[in-house]
DNA sequence: AAAGATTTCAACCGCGGTGCC
DNA sequence: TGGCACCGCGGTTGAAATCTT
């Protein structure tokens, strides 16, 4: 009756991933494409679930994945799209080639929300806030984040109580912000620099953009490192083509790689 | 220089939807 | 048709990195 179980749980290793670990999944990966993640540790010769196995992939290993902090282009667009859709990372990070669902998440929780506070407007319900940010109430009456978020209602409550005419003044807002000055691609709106088009196999499938990010300090961005473990590994995926190409769907990318000699296209979504 | 506090983010947990048996 | 596993999602945790004192 049913299926078997993903996994027993015995004997299998947790925590953080180590290079010779992503060494064996990317190359099971690469070379078997993905099919069941119950078989691929254990054809992968990996001690751990599949579970573990295609979140490592997907959040972490995944050749077109794009690193490092995102655009100020991009969290606008995460607004926006927070703004829609409330905590539905996996929808939000379906329009932003190269992103995660995980990573917009943290993005979110670290970054996003505590300048949205900063700007006097509150990150669940994108309506500015009865007190400004600079003068809180008294510890006793603070809510802690979790009350705060269930006192202003779940993701329902949020699409509840969002309007569409508060958009455009949460982005106008958002230009407030200062940035340090980076170069940036206009087509794109990602920070490069000349370095970004390296002939380094990682960056080269980033989005046709480079593996490149702005830094917080206002020196000239820095290139995104892609695990050592990749290095090693990716000898088969190199010469990967920088052109991206966008269909009548611009939220729709595809991009070109060349694996194991022969060109592939993938869709960044 | 060291210790403690804070921040970041990779990884895990548990749930719901879906599909297989 | 019911039970069960798979998959993907959102929330949470905790180790590592960074900052502050």
């Amino acid at each position: 009756m049913g299926r078997q179980p993903c996994c027993d749980k015995v004997g299998l290793k947790k925590g953080t991933w180590t290079a010779e670990e992503d060494q064996k999944l990317v190359s099971f990966l690469l070379t078997n494409g993905q099919y069941c993640w119950r078989a691929v540790p254990k054809l992968a010769g990996l001690l751990r679930c599949g579970k573990s196995c295609r979140l490592r992939w997907t959040n972490y290993l995944r050749p077109d994945l794009k690193r490092g902090l995102l655009s100020e282009e991009e969290e606008r667009t995460v607004i926006e799209l927070h703004a829609e859709l409330g905590n539905r990372w996996s929808k939000i990070a379906s329009r932003l080639p190269g992103r995660t669902d995980n990573e917009i998440k943290n993005h979110w929780n670290t970054h996003i929300k505590k300048k949205l506070r900063k700007m006097g407007i509150d990150p669940v319900t994108h309506k500015q806030l009865l007190q400004p940010a600079a003068s809180p109430r008294p510890a006793e009456q603070q809510p802690e984040e979790g009350e705060r978020d269930a006192a202003a209602g779940t993701v329902s409550g949020a699409e509840e109580e969002f309007c569409a005419d508060d958009l455009p003044s949460v982005v106008h807002l958002l230009d407030d912000i200062v940035l340090p000055p980076v170069a940036v691609s206009s087509s794109t709106g990602r920070a490069y620099s000349p370095e970004s088009f390296s002939s380094s196999s990682a960056t080269a499938s980033m989005g046709g953009s480079g593996g490149c990010v702005s830094s917080d300090d206002g020196e000239w961005p820095q290139m995104t490192e892609w695990p050592e473990s990749m290095w090693l590994d990716l000898d088969d995926v190199v010469t990967a083509q920088p052109t991206a190409w966008e269909l009548e769907d611009p939220f729709v990318t595809y991009q070109m790689i060349e694996l194991f000699g022969h060109e592939e296209i993938i869709n960044l979504n």
